[in-house]
DNA sequence: CTACGTGCAAAGAGTTTGCAACCGA
DNA sequence: TCGGTTGCAAACTCTTTGCACGTAG
């Protein structure tokens, strides 16, 4: 609690910026709610940080490297990125729309290494999104 | 070229939908240009298919399966899915933009079903993404 | 005190929708 | 012919911007 904001106090001052009320809320909303589409993050903060800052605030900790998009399907949703987070992935369901998350294990890492080898790429950052139908869900009776 | 249009319309027609002109146009467009965002492809067929019929075209392919959305940084572009091209995901350069395709190998393979499983999850789809430095780029000088 | 940050309102993209005309089967 | 499809224009949603005021350092 404590100890991250003010890790983001120092992520903000580190690169010249303030660390202002508007910030520290709405990073603390998308920490305590986990991925958040644009959408609730506003509507969520409705009442203390307008939706222009939401989307200014946001820009700048993406550029900061604090939080960043991930794809749900067609639409994205912020997240703390590694810095603040454990790196991990997501696996959606797609009948209850239920994200799980998962860190990689180490096959998979040293796969993607080989593939960017093969390419003569310098690998900098990957994104992995798995979409299937979660074990409850294949309990339930057909939907079409 | 004249097999897929082919394919294209045994596709719709299964489906219960019209092999149209606008259709056939859209899904050229897509099969020659390879990923495409929604403006530049709206921008393309400016002059033959109206911009809404061409949001109404994609979203129909898209239920039936015909391209899928892929994700570079914050956009996405359209491209054919599996069923008309093999089945890929991507390699994009941060700093000159290329987006090169690669196929999987079978240790990725075997790592992702390996994660499904682990979680309970019936794995459907999947896409990875992976952002890093191509090698002629890594031979430019810093540009920060 | 000064520059950066914020709220408000308005502009700008990108996307969707209603409706009349059109076209494929 | 008839129902699905398209073009056009308008509506909507999401996101960005200009500007005056507020606030951190």
């Amino acid at each position: 609690m404590e100890s991250s904001l003010s890790k983001l106090q120092k992520e903000l001052k580190g690169h010249g910026h303030s660390y202002t009320k508007s910030r520290a809320m709405v990073f603390q909303a998308i920490e305590q709610n986990g991925p958040l589409s644009m959408h609730r993050l506003t509507a969520q903060l409705r009442h203390s940080v307008d939706r222009a800052s939401v989307y200014r605030v946001v820009a700048l900790f993406e550029e900061l490297g604090i939080v960043q998009r991930m794809q749900v399907g067609w639409k994205y949703q912020i997240e703390l990125s590694d810095q603040f987070a454990e790196h991990h992935h997501h696996l959606t369901c797609t009948r209850c729309g239920n994200v799980i998350e998962f860190t990689e294990n180490e096959a998979l890492e040293t796969s993607l290494k080989k593939v960017a080898a093969d390419y003569d790429f310098a690998l900098m950052n990957h994104q992995i999104e798995l979409q299937g139908v979660c074990g409850p869900c294949t309990l339930l009776p057909d939907i079409s």
